[in-house]
DNA sequence: CCATGCAGTTAACAACTGTTCTCTGTCATT
DNA sequence: AATGACAGAGAACAGTTGTTAACTGCATGG
């Protein structure tokens, strides 16, 4: 049965794993349009043809890291909003949420910002279906919340790009300050909530 | 003398140019880091040796671009911003600006967004020092406005860096939008002028 | 008018790429 | 215990790449 993990399998999944995370790390120095299927086997230390055992192409390997970096995400995102608390409690632990995860899981907030309007389309569209979800998810957990009462819905959309957008927009930043010293973090820190402070007020004037 | 434009410097700078152009157009379709110099010269039908007489790498034809992109921007925006007006119509204004100019260049609008956050390091350089400069001047532009009056210098750099990482975000979002329907590019209108004018109201909003 | 500088050419190099075919060893099934 | 499926190895392929060297022809400055 397929469902069952036996030696074969395990050692597969340990393998495909294995050409993901060369991958991944080939990619902090160049994009994925460039990376070669034979560099990820080297690096693995495997020969070049075991490499179509798991992927079609190296487009292929990156639409499964898009799935890696951003599919364990959401339930993250919905526990984070969903949790009852003041606004500006919520975008601080917002921003020290994705000052952790930058710091825990770089390579993947790279690959990310980079491939997102990359030279890849197959890769550029995964990317776009999982902010597309984001944004989505954000939208509806906004439609709980106080602030947003009688906003029309493409407004609460407007909105949720605009906060999924700055999410990213911070990761980025944070990865930039990532080998700086912890000052220069600290600054992304403030320089980031500030910026969502001022959206979340303008979202409260919002139906002057 | 070297700024007299005889037949040879002026046929320099064609050919140069041609490169430039040749890998705009290539670079539609990939990144910047898998962009191979042979690939360049047989588009402009010219040897792969004479592309060494212009640039030293391919990277270094990424820095060229990102001059030719951003660099006569500078006094567009100026414009733009000192231009008197309500606050509301100065969004209008801006949304329309970076709408047509994403029409007439999209390459190079792809480029810039495609090579922020790319493999090549001097080039992401090049970009960000552009950016920097753009909030930079965004910035001293605000502080002659009266929606600023009182605010912290600080402050005034994390609006002006919200507004030009809105204005990129906007360029992308018509780019997606460039070959589609009309309805599309006119409901990117409309997100983008929300956007700005909830960041605006935000902005009203800040000292309270 | 002639000598020089220099944009662009030609040829060749070693190294690299993706892909195909054939083969091997071993886990999982019967 | 015998058999088939299949992850991975190995070798070979036609193309491609960046870079070097020595060249050619022509516009330009003296």
């Amino acid at each position: 049965m397929s469902h069952t993990f036996g030696v074969r399998q395990a050692q597969k999944q340990r393998t495909r794993q294995a050409l993901m995370d060369a991958a991944l790390a080939l990619l902090e120095e160049q994009s994925l349009s460039s990376l070669g299927l034979r560099e990820v086997t080297r690096a693995v230390g495997v020969a070049p043809t075991a490499f179509y055992r798991h992927f079609r192409s190296t487009a292929d390997l990156g639409v499964a890291l898009v799935e890696e970096a951003l599919g364990s995400l959401h339930p993250v995102l919905g526990d984070l909003m969903s949790a009852v608390g003041d606004n500006d409690e919520l975008i601080q632990r917002a921003v020290e949420l994705i000052a952790r995860h930058v710091d825990a899981y770089p390579a993947h907030v790279r690959f990310i910002a980079r491939e997102r309007h990359g030279g890849v389309q197959s890769v550029r569209e995964a990317i776009q279906g999982q902010l597309a979800r984001f944004t989505e998810e954000v939208r509806t957990e906004l439609g709980k919340r106080p602030e947003t009462a009688g906003w029309s819905d493409d407004d609460r959309s407007m909105l949720a790009g605009l906060y999924v957008d700055q999410m990213l927009a911070t990761a980025s930043l944070f990865l930039e300050a990532h080998d700086g010293p912890e000052a220069e973090r600290d600054r992304v820190t403030r320089l980031a909530g500030s910026r969502m402070r001022l959206i979340s007020i303008g979202c409260r004037h919002w139906l002057d």
